[in-house]
DNA sequence: GTCTATAGCTAGATAGAC
DNA sequence: GTCTATCTAGCTATAGAC
């Protein structure tokens, strides 16, 4: 219990009411007022903590980053099938209208804000490299273990990390009930079809 | 040239002139002002022609979509795999840095926006459905012509879809140069693999 | 570190003249 | 239909007290 400990927990404050402002009003209506009401302090705070708004939001992303690559270890173990899997469901099967839905739509809005913002592209870019490395890695280790076939691990794994992304941003923006059903069963059809090794 | 082609005229320049405010400035900088800077008008006048900006916003995406449906027609003739291989091309083969490149960028924000109003996500639903049914009407066609194998036309459009739309937008939001090349590799082995039949 | 108060700006929208 | 002028509201950021 260090003295610096308040000041750590102010912001720690600060990333979860950041958090739960996006997922109740969205990346365009985010307010350093609407996080100061959220973390029950006052406005003047937050920039104390945090010089401009853009400092917030990286730090934010920063923080969600960290969150999500130890998320990504639980993807564990088994076949590589079976964590390529795991990794399909885990995209496709979010609830339907819990917080972390909601927050997934201000996380489509914060990535559409990168193009037009270094920091935020930066910071997003890491992210899906991290996410690119371990989808490759688990199609590498599919072909090294005889499970899948000669494919470019590299292109595979961008090809189902894009389409997954564009069905979930589907079903999240648009009025598109196939958006997840259809994928997954186009999924289902190109792992066996394209990936699994053929065994008789 | 009846007498009222003059208030067409301006909303025809209305309409331009967000276009370019887009492509320049993006969807968040997006004001009346600004409209009415590019188009040489008072901003008043934008609201008397849009009383407000979601109706100007609203107005704009229905036009882009009624030039993207013209623009799909000239899809044209050939075989199903030339049409869907022209399709494909017309996706990843975006030039750099043009007008029309950065006004995808403002595209890619308008429909992150469309989660959130009811109204644009009325005509990006619309647009969707529209490219959804031509390419799902290719693959049909590829089947029935025999060109292709009996896989589900819609499923394999979607999947084609979203992979197509996460890579463009990987590319225009991230800092990923592998996206577009090795989603056109992906796409080939997919199209080779799964979709046109085996002929021996 | 945290507060209140406010400066300074910019946006969308309206009033009213022509 | 088009203009100028202005109202009202909301935002980021800072000043200064505690």
């Amino acid at each position: 219990m260090s003295s610096d400990t308040s000041g750590t927990d102010t912001r720690e404050q600060l990333m979860a009411a950041t958090y739960r402002v996006l997922a109740e009003r969205g990346f365009a209506n985010l307010t350093t007022q609407r996080v100061a009401d959220e973390a029950d302090c006052s406005q003047s705070l937050v920039h104390y903590h945090y010089d401009t708004k853009d400092d917030l939001v990286v730090a934010f992303l920063e923080w969600v980053h960290e969150q999500e690559t130890e998320w990504l270890e639980t993807l564990g173990d088994g076949s590589a099938e079976r964590r390529l899997r795991r990794f399909v469901d885990a995209q496709l099967s979010i609830p339907a209208d819990d917080e972390h839905a909601r927050f997934n739509v201000a996380f489509v809005e914060l990535a559409a804000a990168a193009a037009r913002n270094e920091r935020y592209r930066a910071v997003l870019t890491a992210f899906s490299e991290r996410l690119q490395a371990t989808l490759a890695g688990i199609v590498r280790d599919g072909i090294e273990a005889g499970e899948f076939r000669q494919v470019s691990p590299e292109a595979t794994a961008r090809f189902l990390r894009y389409a997954l992304q564009g069905a979930v941003q589907a079903d999240l923006t648009l009025d598109e009930p196939e958006a997840k059903p259809q994928t997954e069963a186009a999924v289902d059809a190109y792992v066996e079809g394209m990936l699994l090794a053929e065994r008789d």
